[in-house]
DNA sequence: GCTTTGACTCTCG
DNA sequence: TCGAGAGCCAAAG
C-alpha cells in the first residue's frame, strides 16, 4: 500500500492479488484497523468500482471528505465518494 | 478453537 | 441494471 505513487490509487482486489491471495476483506480490515495511520494511505485504496466504500456510516462524513480532499490534491478526481478518472489514476502495481 | 463480522469481489437470477 | 448468495482471508469475541 505504501508503494502506491502519489496521485494514484489502487483497489483491495489488486492488493490482495499482489499478496497472492483473495483476502480482499482482510486488506480492508487491515486498513480499517489501520496499524500505522501515518504511513498507511488508506484513502488511496478504493473498491473495484472505484468507490471509497461504505465507512462506518461516515461515507459522506468528515473523515472521508478529508481523504477525498487529499486525493483531489494529489490529482485524483473524486465525485460522490467515487473515483471519477478511475482508469487514469488506477495503479495496477 | 469455533463463530461472527467486515472499508470486498464475483456470479447468477 | 439491480438484488441476493457464495467465496475468500484475517481479526475479535
Amino acid at each position: 500500500m505504501k508503494r502506491i505513487p502519489k496521485g494514484r490509487v489502487t483497489t483491495y482486489k489488486i492488493i490482495a492479488e499482489r499478496l497472492g491471495c483473495r483476502a480482499y476483506r482482510a486488506v480492508g480490515n487491515a486498513c480499517r484497523r489501520n496499524p500505522n495511520p501515518p504511513v498507511i494511505p488508506c484513502h488511496r485504496v478504493v473498491g473495484s468500482d472505484g468507490g471509497i466504500g461504505g465507512f462506518g456510516g461516515e461515507t459522506s462524513g468528515s473523515k472521508i471528505r478529508k481523504k477525498i480532499r487529499l486525493l483531489e490534491e494529489e490529482g485524483v478526481e473524486v465525485k460522490n465518494n467515487k473515483i471519477v478518472n478511475f482508469d487514469r489514476v488506477l495503479c495496477r502495481l
